[in-house]
DNA sequence: CGAATTTAGTTTAGGTATAAACTATCGGCG
DNA sequence: CGCCGATAGTTTATACCTAAACTAAATTCG
């Protein structure tokens, strides 16, 4: 008897300290996400996911597909159309029909769009080491590789419950 | 010139450091929502705000004022005013007004919220759990750690930036 | 070759987020 | 008492998210 109230006993605090840690993660990820976003917004009139979607084309000068941006946006197919429109209306990106493949698009910032995102880039970047500031760089390193360790787990066990 | 220029390469490096750990900070608050998000909808239809909701209740069994709720929840009012009204029309909740204001109401789970909110915390709590069972107990300790810090600095950087 | 399947992208329906304008009530103060 | 600023909550406009249904083009394979 007393060895099972000892492993349950530890099994339930263990299950809290998970819940802790990620509603902790939670709270960080929205702390930060929401100030950039409002920041985004009231220095540049943009929205996180229209900068997000053109820092993906600043990444790869040489275009990208609807997919792929929807891809490494993590992020469903409808959203990127709707936001790919409107980038579109303003100027910031072009559009193509991919050689080879009359389905698919290739988009790509713009001139305009390019001297857009490096300003914007370049704030934003400032703001982020700001708030990451309390955090000395040795701390950043750790928290960056338990990071890569929950992501990879949360990866294989997603691959394994394709139930 | 020397010196200027390592430490210009060294903020560079940390720089992108910080937009690292941002950026995987957010994937993996990603992907555990997501599925979260999606398990509830799958085995009980219910979405995260209205988990979220209801478990603000369940932790304050004698009730709460939507205001609290919107603080405790971290989000603007609005969405609670639409999220109670659904929980109340599916009978998950009650709501009363507050003794002695009349302009406040008194929320609380019913007690075929209660049932409801038993079973469903019980799974997340297990679905929370195995997500994070890639990382050992000390990492995982580690990692509240870190995000306390975090967040503690963001916490005051905000009251600080209130320009 | 031509039907069936897959893939690229769009559209639609339902839900949640914010900010800002609005209603109603509360509390203080002359 | 009566006005006035603060507070509780709702509503509205806009943007974003997903899932699912849909169109059109590409690919597979008998």
């Amino acid at each position: 008897m007393r060895e099972r109230v000892d492993t349950e006993s530890r099994a339930t605090h263990d299950d809290h300290l998970s819940v802790r840690v990620w509603l902790r993660l939670l709270a960080c990820t929205n702390l930060i996400g929401g100030r950039v976003a409002s920041r985004l917004r009231d220095d540049f009139d943009i929205t996180l996911p229209r900068f997000d979607f053109m820092s993906q084309l600043e990444r790869n000068p040489g275009g990208l597909r609807m997919t792929e941006i929807s891809k490494r946006m993590m992020v469903t197919g409808g959203n990127i159309t709707r936001i790919a429109d409107q980038l579109l209306a303003e100027g910031l990106i072009t559009r193509s029909v991919a050689p080879g493949d009359r389905r698919a698009s290739i988009v790509k910032l713009s001139a305009a769009g390019r001297r857009a995102f490096g300003e914007m880039a370049r704030r934003h970047e400032g703001w982020i080491v700001e708030m990451f500031a309390g955090v000395s760089e040795t701390e950043r390193n750790q928290l960056y590789a338990l990071l890569a360790k929950l992501k990879r787990h949360l990866n294989a066990v997603e691959s394994a419950a394709a139930r």
